[in-house]
DNA sequence: GTCACCTTAGAAG
DNA sequence: CTTCTAAGGTGAC
């Protein structure tokens, strides 16, 4: 049962986001595809639910905040239905962690009751459907070296650098 | 079943 | 210091 979703544009001075949502809230946040090519939306906003516009105009908002290093007033609701109940953990310890600051993939583990477990936080992250808002780039290896991103290294470098955090 | 993945502490060389 | 090993969760094949 796939949940009918809205995908919608949100165009920043890094690149052509894309949101999509579910009757719950925003489920997932696509990078600017490469290139920049592909375009699949042709939603007429004068047509969406209300309570989606509102949703956007949130997302589109908060997107913006985190890409200029700055943390949001306000936050879409975020639908992580998708994941595990052992991602969904993860992931809400990732939020947790503020802007400016960042912990390694042992420390999300040992936060979320599973010490062991620091390679599936490895993982939970890579499945992260909302990059950016659910900071997973704010999670770097044990010795303080990037790691790795499965959106780029290069957003996880530029994020965290206009965050004022040095690598 | 097998493999690859955003890891890491510890033991061995 | 460098190299090797073992340990978790999950999705792709």
């Amino acid at each position: 049962m796939k949940a009918p979703s809205v995908k919608l544009p949100i165009f920043t001075s890094d690149g052509q986001f894309v949101a999509h949502y579910s009757e719950k809230g925003l489920a997932e946040l696509d990078f600017p595809a490469n290139g920049r090519a592909e375009l699949p939306l042709g939603q007429n906003a004068q047509q969406l639910p209300s309570k989606v516009r509102r949703w956007h105009r949130a997302t589109v908002a908060a997107l913006k905040q985190v890409l200029a290093g700055r943390s949001p007033k306000k936050f879409p609701p975020l639908d992580l239905s998708g994941g595990t109940t052992f991602q969904r953990q993860v992931w809400n310890a990732l939020r947790k962690i503020a802007r400016g600051q960042t912990k390694s993939y042992g420390e999300i583990a040992r936060a979320i009751g599973r010490p062991r477990a620091v390679r599936a936080v490895g993982g939970a992250c890579g499945a992260n459907p909302i990059p950016v808002l659910v900071p997973c780039h704010r999670v770097l290896a044990a010795n303080g070296k990037l790691g790795g991103f499965s959106g780029g290294l290069d957003w996880k470098r530029k994020l965290l650098t206009r965050e004022g955090v040095s690598l």
